[in-house]
DNA sequence: CTGGCGCCATAAAGAGAACTTATGCATGAA
DNA sequence: TTCATGCATAAGTTCTCTTTATGGCGCCAG
């Protein structure tokens, strides 16, 4: 069945300015459709109410005591549901909620997000550090920023870039040893993140044959962030990413003790429900962070070594 | 605060719904519509405020923010539209705008009315005489009690009746010139409404050449009920219908002298728009006055002469 | 852990409401 | 009278909305 059976809105809402402009061609116009059109709702309404609401004079029409009855309510009720969707519209522009990777939100977002709302004002940022994989259909969230190695079926998926990472530690770990020279020195200190594949790919990069990391099962976390933490506290060497470590890097806290950089298939992805693509605060953020990771990797990523 | 004609109202009344039910399916239900079209109206109003307003998670929805924000403005606005809608829906079937003849109004509506009213308590009945036949583009009239010859085009017409009529005069008058007792004897009289053709059919009827009456113009009423007051008043011979002055012959306050009644195509009508043929109180009123005047014919309504 | 069930999404197709174009008619003004 | 204004009607078109059909996902029970 027809939904406008019942009670017909749109015809409501042409009443409304029909009653206002006493007139239908007005109407029509404000309306932005034809005099014939406002013709065709009015009798409409004057069907489903039983009731003449319009003496159509020449020159103009009048209310009847109907039409003036309804009016008072039927005005209110449009204003109402105005407001609704205009302020409803308007929030959506007002806060713009980010579910992103904790590394990254620890150390790039947060170091860089204070140019963004410098360009939006008008946009409040939440931002939430989250591990799991965000479902738009279960979480608010506006937009997600995820680690994974390609686009994502059914959601709008921007690569926002693919690290250089390299082992790091800190110097006064490495002064335990007597300083790291090779590759292998590392093995004689814990292993942090000893799971991840890209320990692999990185010995492969040097020329290491496929090391044995199963006995460094201390320091296995799955979040890079955590994995930096640790090498910063001296528990042990982690492999990481420079954008994301460089300040450390530049201050000494941490070292890079080779100039070894590689990269895998894993990248940082900026993604969203397809259908949002055109919401603005999302548009603006994401044109915002395309634009200055890039930058960033431009100014501060380490050439990778050749192979 | 004109309202943009984007405003998707039908979609807002399934949000609405779905709202209160936390389910697409119940919303469903309620709106006597399937599960997809609901489906299909949020994703559209979801799309017009550029927000998600649902989160689908299993076995229930979950309102976000958003959705709590609108819920009671939306909510509040299709309450008054509703109430609009039923109080004028109600209001139409409450008082009943009858635009009658004089005549027919206060010789015949007046003394039956009161059935009618017995009958449909609900409806207030607002009764006016009018001699300007009715416009219902420009008058607030439901029904329009009429004299005429035939239907009349793009309305409906419902033919009530077509009266005997014949020459009626006070007692009082009649002693004047030592009682009437040939047809010819009624012109030493003041002819009432000497223009009405009624007196040709009639004078014709009872087998007299048409008499000159063009001297006659003291009392040219084109209302009945005016000639009959005139009558009553013993200001001359008036020629009336039998119905609607029954009770004057009957109380001897008027005489119709010769048993000689005639009718012509003259009849009263009951119009009102073709619109509106089911409108209950329209519906209500004609049905009752078609079988009262017929009832009424039926009891009091001489015999027409044989020709 | 597997199959049934509840609930929503998507695709395709169809119905029918709503709109437009074209025209006519009535009124009041020039 | 003629023109301009404003609404009604007819016919044809557009496109919103709806339905039917189908599939996925998560929960729960056996």
């Amino acid at each position: 069945m027809k939904l406008s059976r019942k009670v017909p809105l749109n015809a409501l809402r042409v009443f409304e300015a029909v009653a206002r402009h006493r007139g239908f061609s007005r109407a029509a116009e404000e309306l932005g459709m034809t005099q014939t059109a406002v013709s065709y709702q009015i009798k409409l309404l004057e069907d489903h109410v039983g009731e003449q609401l319009f003496l159509r004079q020449p020159r103009q029409i009048v209310n009847t005591e109907t039409a003036e009855r309804m009016l008072p309510d039927v005005t209110r009720a449009f204003e109402l549901l105005n407001d609704a969707m205009v302020s409803a519209r308007q929030a959506s522009n007002e806060t713009l909620e980010i579910h992103s990777s904790p590394t990254f939100a620890s150390h790039w977002l947060a170091r860089n997000l204070g140019s963004f709302q410098l360009d939006y004002p008008s946009i409040a940022v939440r931002l939430l550090r989250v591990s799991k994989i965000t479902d738009f259909n279960r979480d608010p969230a506006d937009i997600s920023i995820r680690w994974g190695v390609g686009p994502w079926p059914d959601l709008d998926c921007h690569l926002l870039g693919r690290f250089s990472f390299a082992p790091m530690l800190s110097p006064a770990l490495a002064e335990t040893i007597g300083g790291v020279s090779s590759p292998e020195d590392l093995l004689k200190l814990p292993i942090i993140g000893a799971g991840q594949g890209s320990w692999q790919t990185w010995f492969a990069t040097v020329g290491v044959p496929a090391p044995d990391l199963s006995g460094h099962t201390r320091h296995n976390y799955v979040e890079q962030d955590l994995c930096g933490n640790a090498a910063l506290a001296g528990q042990g060497v982690a492999i990481l990413n420079h954008i994301f470590f460089s300040e450390d890097l530049a201050s000494g806290r941490l070292i890079a003790p080779f100039n070894q950089y590689c990269t895998d298939d894993i990248g940082i992805w900026l993604v969203h429900p397809k259908s949002r693509r055109n919401t603005p605060k999302i548009k603006a953020f994401r044109e915002w962070v395309i634009q200055a990771v890039a930058s960033d990797m431009q100014r501060t990523e380490p050439k990778p070594p050749q192979a």
